[in-house]
DNA sequence: AGGGTCAATGCGGCCT
DNA sequence: AGGCCGCATTGACCCT
């Protein structure tokens, strides 16, 4: 598929061709050409190639590998905030664990006169007297 | 030495 | 069928 510089494709003995590497004035280019549009056009793409001294192909690969440099950055980024997610998950879950088990140890140890529904929170139970949402009622409206 | 980067290759799928 | 693209992979080169 169109060899690098000279078209060879470095097959059947002859040792393949050093890797090009563009000059800083070429990558320039094409990222200033692939900032205004990352797809190009055949006339845009010869017109490129004709502009930092490299064949049709170079350019079309070079704009596919850094479309791919692209998609593999996001992944990365998205990789790296759904592990965060899920560290402060896990840490809200443990948070949550420990509640439950204390609640449990709480109805456990109350005879069940002196358990009621507290009225914040519905459905979880408190020994009467004693507070069980840490929220005023006046701070927890906004829930 | 080994991992990361990047130009290049090969292949399959889609479109016209 | 031929061109283009995405994707996986390769191999040279660079850095630590």
């Amino acid at each position: 598929m169109g060899g690098p510089e000279d078209g060879e494709d470095g097959e059947n003995g002859t040792p393949r061709p050093k890797r090009l590497r563009l000059s800083e004035e070429q990558t320039q280019l094409l990222e200033g050409t692939f900032r205004k549009n990352c797809v190009l056009s055949h006339s845009a793409k010869e017109e490129l190639a004709a502009k930092v001294k490299l064949t049709p192909r170079q350019v079309e690969v070079w704009f596919q590998n850094r479309r791919a440099r692209i998609k593999l950055r996001r992944a990365k980024n998205e990789c790296k905030l759904l592990r965060q997610r899920f560290k402060l998950l896990t840490e809200e879950n443990q948070r949550l664990q420990q509640e439950v088990k204390e609640l449990r140890a709480l109805v456990v140890a109350a005879p069940a006169s002196t358990i009621t529904m507290c009225p914040r929170c519905k459905g979880v139970t408190s020994v009467a007297g004693t507070q069980h949402c840490s929220k005023t009622p006046d701070t927890n409206l906004g829930l």
